[in-house]
DNA sequence: AAGCACTTGTACCGAATTGTACAAAATCAT
DNA sequence: ATGATTTTGTACAATTCGGTACAAGTGCTT
């Protein structure tokens, strides 16, 4: 499977094929079929065949998948067969609950560092962490090699710590701001705006 | 315009183009053009007028569109031209992040009340707010009106909880718990689970 | 007043996505 | 052993979605 070659669309359920699947595990399950794995996650079993066929012959015809087998290789395909090393930039109550998040270690994520640029918040702890300063942040991500970064500053400040991050290297941006961050093309942003997922769905009241 | 018949993929867009809409109203702008939104989206020019012209005709030649005018479209398009209460289930940290969040308020949503089923928990408070006993959450959703619930509790209660929302008459979940809900049809529930959209990036590294 | 630049709304078309159906393989029951 | 049942992977069809192109309306400049 060449990476270039599946759609979006694809990839953004994989993610939660294998959580589906990582629970199942968690109850000690060894085989799912398609049809299991579709009622589980609310999508039909003929698209959840076509999209991991895109990567493989995993399944046994009578059988189903090992649930085993198909969690390796998901995490595989994914990346996730390793742990990712993560910032959070802005020490506000979102990157709080970000830093103290106990749903990234088997997920495949780690966070290593939170910054802000508050000098009054700056040297004080969230946990384990020493809130940092935004000034030195751009070589402390590139010291470290950091790919991934969780962004929870206000709006009007994001697009500026978008462009640092990337200058960092991240490749990878999480936005928690509620506003479209513009990126070079090979740079991943991922929105979560709790007000425009209500607006989703008050379409529908 | 008949909400039944618009594509779900296009009133996914819509809250994007009324943020950016309200941060150029911000900054005193009074129209733009589709191709002026969409370099602030993301978009192409075109998608937008289509997607804008699923509801009518609210732009003009040669001028583009009144900010003001398609703002007020917009919300009363997605039915965020009033506040919708919100209660918040599980006081976590994330629970409290969205208890105390400034994000809500000129975007349509007031949170009014936040429940956890730690008895050691309800009874304190988390700013304004006292929390709750989910006991009683039932009840008070169902007296106070309330049709939209965050919901921030773990993955392994989120289904009971979701259940009992849905019998309060609640009719828009937002999940922040790591696993798909099973609800009626005409419940919607949007998902966030900052690991599931980290996956979708690692791919691409 | 005439020409130019800008912009919308939409018709048309190709691409992308999803659904349907089934042959083939594996297991299970008797 | 044999037939019934389950399930995958995929070919084909249908639908949905996005891009292209342009007529027509609007405002600006000279």
């Amino acid at each position: 499977m060449n990476a270039e070659k599946i759609p979006d669309i694809i990839v953004g359920r994989l993610p939660v094929y294998l959580r589906a699947l990582q629970r199942m595990a968690d109850k000690g399950l060894k085989t799912t079929s398609s049809q299991e794995l579709g009622d589980q996650v609310g999508i039909s079993a003929a698209q959840i065949r076509k999209d991991i066929s895109q990567f493989g012959e995993f399944g046994k015809q009578g059988t189903g998948y090992s649930i085993e087998f198909l969690t390796e290789r998901l995490r595989s395909i994914l990346k996730v067969d390793r742990i990712w090393d993560v910032v959070v930039v802005g020490a506000g109550d979102m990157g709080h609950a970000l830093s103290n998040y106990q749903g990234f270690a088997d997920r495949g994520f780690h966070v290593v560092a939170i910054f802000d640029n508050k000098k009054e918040k700056v040297g004080s702890k969230i946990g384990e962490f020493t809130i940092e300063d935004t000034e030195t942040m751009v070589e402390r991500i590139k010291s470290m090699g950091v790919k991934i970064a969780m962004l929870t500053v206000p709006a009007t400040a994001a697009q500026d710590v978008a462009k640092k991050l990337v200058q960092a290297g991240v490749r990878a941006i999480l936005n928690y701001a509620p506003i479209t961050l513009n990126v070079p093309n090979n740079v991943k942003v991922q929105y979560i705006d709790p007000s425009t997922h209500l607006q989703r769905m008050t379409f529908y009241l």
